[in-house]
DNA sequence: CGCGTTTACGTCGTTCGTAACGATA
DNA sequence: TATCGTTACGAACGACGTAAACGCG
């Protein structure tokens, strides 16, 4: 057993039994890794993929229990290589995000340029996806941080990490009834009217849905769309009331009036999740401090290594945050 | 960075950074290691060890961070290596216990006996311990299983299976006053006297003191021991009054009297631990289902693999696990 | 006939053990 | 001088890539 009989078997696990695909992946030949494979097998004394004729059908059960613990040996070995990237003060490396359109344009364009700005040689890679697999991507994809939001509670998978809180608001043409008036309008009035926001409000798990249900008021999307600028557009198309994050809106709108949203909407959180137990590059934590400077940096390491408890500051809110642009 | 290179990194570290002693252990030469460690170094960078002369004196604190993650990465390869074992079928092996005397002594023997019957060639290791250095030796020393007792509280490292309820008895020479009373004695009765009982009664932590403190008694100690046998022979002398685990006690010992322990004496539980996260093998397994029979043999697989919560059956009590003796 | 895998073969690199050397207490 | 680590050398093994053969659709 070698940790390239392992590379080489999860190559093949995730080029989907196709082991040319693999090869060429792990930059290698493809009778390499037949040969590799079959020596694994051989010493585990059982075969580890079901054959048809030549080629690979599927991974057998003990192959399956095999993939799990050699994904983590390699993902140990993938922690000393960063370990020791760091030692050497290494400042080139790679960064995948998973994350959500709204995280994307919003949040993260500063604090990536910043972090671009100290580690230039650092390949970033933008992974947009949607709400409910993020964690799922970021705890099988191999990804190295995810930025999520929720309305309250903690994401499960990984090492959560509160980086603001923020609201929604209510966004109408300048020319709208709403935009005359002095109050925000109540969760009542919005049931009124045909709303445009995100897709993952249609999930019944919404935040957004979920507040309509409590007050036992109707919701009516009259469409969704993955992000912001396309809510503005059918805003201002007068398809109906734009209900999105904060984040995503700037004074400068002057067609469109944005406004407070109804108090029965409550607030959410805006996370990283950090995948338990990997250790981080120092661009990484880096990043992380641009989009959370409340975040004690030894602390965050200690907590992903496992060696300390979770106890974060309360994350301040966004509009807090950005009161003064620069 | 081989598999080899990090499994001498941590012989060398486990042998007190003596490479020729660490070379036997791995069953290679000492020039070997020396150069593979130096082959390591030069690839992650920087060195592992710091050196007076040519000599090894201390890990580096980033060669600490690299040992921790080789620890884990060679755990994984060692699941592997047991999974494999597992679906040959073999059935030889090593299987190490570290426990305290007495589960050694009264509770493990039949079901052990049991478990080299059907697996005749496992070499069974019993590592007796100290009460509280069982559970950092079974995270750090490499043992599989620990068994351990406490009153109520459960083991925090590893997984914990409760393996039966059991309580304390009091022993008297049969010519002792409280051989001749029908009712078994008070704590405060014992208060008064003085006892005969385990070395970790001194312990501020132990149940019985917990007990004596809390119904504000004073407990006299007159001595202690680590195992039953000398506790009986004290007791015989007329020490004192003996306080131990009715497993200890068996019915045919005419010389001495076995009362039931105040109920001011919590019950214990005695549990089995296991390394979270390494993979059984299947004579370990059979000597868990042989301790505890109640458990479920692929539950405990899963949750060990950390793929489902433990929700363990109540644990019987001893004395109905041995009412009708074979 | 093309795609993907296996088999055959030769080369190169690497690791290992032996043996000699060096430093240190 | 004994102990422990390093350096030097040669042999053996193993991994790799190239090229050809084999099955299957």
């Amino acid at each position: 057993m070698t940790l390239n009989q392992l590379r080489y078997l999860v190559a093949i696990a995730d080029s989907g039994l196709n082991i040319t695909l693999a090869a060429e992946r792990v930059h290698a030949t493809q009778p390499g890794l037949s040969r590799q494979i079959k020596q694994l097998e051989d010493e585990l004394g059982f075969l580890l993929f079901t054959r048809k004729g030549r080629s690979l059908t599927t991974l057998t059960q003990a192959g399956e229990h095999v993939l799990v613990h050699a994904r983590r040996l390699l993902d140990e070995a993938a922690n000393i290589r960063a370990l020791a990237a760091n030692q050497r003060g290494e400042r080139k490396g790679k960064l995948t995000l998973v994350t959500t359109h709204t995280q994307a344009r919003h949040v993260l364009p500063e604090a990536i340029a910043a972090t671009r700005r100290e580690f230039p040689a650092v390949s970033i890679r933008l992974h947009p996806s949607d709400e409910g697999e993020i964690l799922a991507q970021l705890a099988h994809g191999g990804d190295d941080l995810a930025v999520i939001s929720t309305s309250g509670a903690v994401p499960g998978a990984g090492v959560a990490v509160p980086l603001f809180r923020w609201r929604r608001v209510v966004l109408v043409p300048s020319g709208h009834a709403l935009a005359r008036r002095t109050r925000p309008p109540g969760l009542r009035e919005l049931s009124a009217l045909p709303l445009v926001s995100y897709e993952s409000s249609r999930k019944p798990e919404s935040s957004l849905r979920r507040a309509f249900d409590k007050a036992e008021l109707p919701m009516q999307l009259a469409m969704t769309a993955h992000d912001a600028d396309l809510i503005k557009t059918y805003v201002r198309a007068g398809v109906g009331v734009g209900i999105l994050a904060e984040m995503a809106v700037s004074p400068d709108e002057s067609d469109l009036r944005v406004l407070e949203a109804p108090a029965e909407l409550p607030e959410c959180i805006t996370w990283a999740v950090l995948p338990r137990g990997r250790v981080l590059r120092d661009y990484a934590l880096h990043l992380l401090h641009e989009i959370a400077p409340q975040i004690d940096s030894i602390d965050l390491r200690r907590v992903v290594a496992g060696n300390a408890e979770p106890a974060w500051p309360e994350p301040p809110a966004w509009r807090e945050l950005h009161r003064v642009p620069a």
